[in-house]
DNA sequence: CGTCGTATTGACCTTTCTCAAGTGGGGTGG
DNA sequence: CCACCCCACTTGAGAAAGGTCAATACGACG
């Protein structure tokens, strides 16, 4: 286990505390002093640490501050993974119904995250209508997210899908402030692959056409993105 | 448009207040005079009727008592639908955060629905925990729901797919107390296939396959489960 | 500077799509 | 009441996308 208190890499990309998902609540003057008592603020977590368990009681929400996290589900004795998880976002929304974590949370690089009491969040929400809406419109989002997730792959075929991902993992960023067109992937091509549904091969195979096409610039898990609108189009996408 | 207060027809498949998606809130004993402020009960719509076109401004759930809707988007000109709904079902949840509607919505059948007004649960959720943590349950279940479909989607093959969609079908209606495996398809063909990302022709051929295989008996729109086991283990998930 | 794990590339095979023709059932008009 | 028609569905043959297996290249790290 890691310092509880580790302080945050300057060289990591994070939010501050504004462009967080959980946005306004995450401002202690905004709340005062309730605030302190539901977040436990920033605990650290090593590359490849699991910071939960599929099954484990469900407690706290985690919301990343910096670095990278995936979860997955064990199927048949293989790993599926669920989802990717960057700074600003929050884990563990599934859980409210089932009373426990639905996937098992990994981390893909070392990251800083934020715990959050379930329980106190719950209590805050029936206090403060700010809290709530907040509360509600994350839901909401995250459910919003899921359908157009959903869509894009049932409807798209491999090179959609890639380009559909670097789409997202580039607005990801964005949303919190951080436009640069050069992405480092925090996850290898076996989780790119098996996150899209694909194959190693076809996921590097295409990065290649993309690259070819000028679209891209692919040197491992380095990604440059030198036409983003084509990117987009490729994607199916609205800018 | 249709009468508002068309009484439910006898013939069609329908849940009772007490199974409905929203549960206990739907109980009028629960709430007492609370409730009928929030819901109109139960509308009616034709089939083919449009409920809410995508872009509408967002001010009520619809909450399906009978019959069936889908969602859809459109992508370049054409359909893409983003999911079905059966008697107990919930539609509006992604639209919390965008306050107007993200899909057009269409009965695929004469369906009745119950609408739920935004502004007065919210309401409620403040003033009754038990209403607020209904709410929450639903938002989370959704989520659950969501995260399980991208993983079937991104991971399975035309059969197990559709396999899955039979499943799924299957469980929704056990779900709100009717297990009978003789279900009914309220879409057609083209319908299913455009949701499930396959052609039209796969479909069919799979449902054809699927049906010398002696798992399913399929008769136009009608489909009898004949090894239930059996196909929960083609769409490669637990019973 | 060698080693191990990750990524790329190539040849071949399977699955699904595409295009095209044929079938069948429900509704309408004669 | 029957015949016809239309639309939804089924079936078949060839094409394309992506998967599989295998060899090779790269790169971080000791």
């Amino acid at each position: 286990m890691q310092d509880i208190s580790k302080p945050l890499r300057s060289k990591s990309y994070s939010v501050p505390c504004e462009l967080c998902s959980i946005g306004s609540i995450c401002i202690p003057m905004a709340l005062n002093n309730t605030l302190e008592s539901v977040l436990n603020r920033k605990r650290s977590f090593a590359k490849n640490e699991i910071l939960v368990t599929e099954g484990d009681e469900f407690q706290r929400f985690y919301i990343i501050h910096s670095g990278a996290l995936k979860t997955y589900v064990i199927i048949n004795g293989t790993e599926q993974i669920n989802g990717f998880y960057l700074p600003g976002d929050i884990i563990g929304l599934d859980s409210i119904t089932t009373h426990k974590y639905n996937n098992t949370i990994k981390a893909l690089t070392t990251t800083l995250a934020c715990e959050l009491k379930y329980d106190e969040l719950m209590a805050l929400v029936t206090k403060s209508t700010q809290v709530r809406d907040t509360i509600f419109n994350l839901m909401s989002q995250n459910i919003l997210n899921y359908q157009k997730m959903i869509l894009a792959y049932s409807q798209k075929n491999a090179e959609e899908k890639l380009a559909a991902f670097i789409c997202w993992l580039y607005t990801q960023y964005a949303k919190r402030g951080h436009t640069s067109l050069s992405i480092k992937l925090s996850m290898c091509r076996a989780d790119i692959a098996n996150y899209l549904g694909l194959t190693i091969e076809t996921v590097s195979r295409i990065l290649t056409r993309t690259q070819e096409l000028g679209i891209l610039s692919v040197r491992g898990k380095y990604i440059c993105i030198k036409d983003l609108s084509a990117l987009f189009q490729l994607a199916a996408e609205k800018i």
